[in-house]
DNA sequence: CGAAATTAATTAACTAACTTTACTATTTCT
DNA sequence: AGAAATAGTAAAGTTAGTTAATTAATTTCG
């Protein structure tokens, strides 16, 4: 008696069907996993702000900020390349880079080399600020993940690289799909 | 010969200490995570958006549709229900069942038994567009988690739920760290 | 009962976090 | 040299949300 005859409304679709995902035939796993997922992402980005405000700093600078101390080096980084890393417009990194300038976070300068270029790096307030987040970043963390065994932690990284990749794939699909129907809509002018 | 004697630069606190998210004793893959973490996250963002396109609505609409629907049983749902499920201001809910509603994809009525509430349902319209939303979901979460085996799939479920309820403690252990350092701030009038 | 407090939804005004477009300066290519 | 490409920037606009105040209905309780 499941939905297999009679005159039971028309089984709702899935929205997975790959068999691995699924649980008796059912995404519910999945559909939870996606709310959780969600949430998930909501606290993340909570936790940024956090971060961002025990810095002195927004959520995105914040961001911002993280970038330029992981691709700085030894010269330095660019806009673009900080706009690249994070998939941000350059018009946006430039205008909170000039407010972490103006904070006194961030070094600016020019690249002899190219004068269209130019190079930021931390300041050392802004060093300093990135290191003292730490006393509280590793509590945070640590709480965040204190269920996790080694094993759980060396998968989820594992399946985290592995969706950033596929994602982007699964996107330019999309891409494909919504263009093809540009049906539904509930517009003013006519379509 | 590492850190240990001499005169290096101190050695950069970790961001993380718990010992199962240390790899050498070095917390390098654990940001290498969370930064991974952050663009699936942004890409989960991006695909909502599409869905939401698909569907006709905004990525905000398209959550705020979903959740009328998982939550609407017989007897429709509140505003303020979607509010605390979504974590999103019930204001905001508001507007944009407005919206849904005028768009024709919700229904809307003043519970009769308490005046002030509200019972919000899909309409079939809105039904309908959720169903058909399906054929491209499908095949789009199963590109994005074609590389997952059962076993990572259970893990990643399982570690999530965890992580969503652990994420909820440390921030208000976050709060608290914040509160009582209001140190930083480069404000312009005095603090 | 009737006043005070509480709750649900709404409105308006505002803010944060971006994007798009257009532009300038510089470098590279031919 | 001139054309095309690249790096950064400024200005204006958009989107996704929030907070605060308001209205209306309900509950509490002296």
């Amino acid at each position: 008696m499941k939905a297999t005859s009679g005159k039971a409304k028309a089984a709702p679709a899935k929205t997975v069907t790959k068999k691995e995902l699924l649980t008796k035939g059912s995404d519910a796993n999945f559909r939870q996993y996606i709310h959780d997922l969600f949430a998930f992402s909501v606290r993340m980005q909570d936790v940024r702000n956090r971060f961002g405000a025990f810095v002195g700093v927004s959520g995105s600078q914040y961001i911002i900020l993280l970038a330029v101390s992981n691709l700085q080096g030894q010269e330095g980084v660019g806009v673009n390349v900080i706009a690249k890393h994070l998939q941000l417009s350059s018009a946006f990194i430039t205008m909170e880079i000039n407010n972490l300038v103006t904070a006194g976070l961030v070094d600016k300068a020019t690249d002899p080399a190219d004068r269209r270029r130019v190079r930021l790096m931390l300041s050392a307030e802004g060093a300093q600020r990135l290191e003292n987040l730490k006393t509280i970043q590793a509590p945070v963390n640590d709480a965040i993940y204190s269920s996790l065994t080694r094993e759980e932690f060396e998968t989820l990284r594992d399946v985290m690289s592995r969706l950033v990749q596929h994602s982007a794939e699964a996107l330019a699909l999309l891409d494909f799909y919504v263009a093809k129907s540009s049906s539904n809509k509930t517009g003013t002018y006519g379509g």
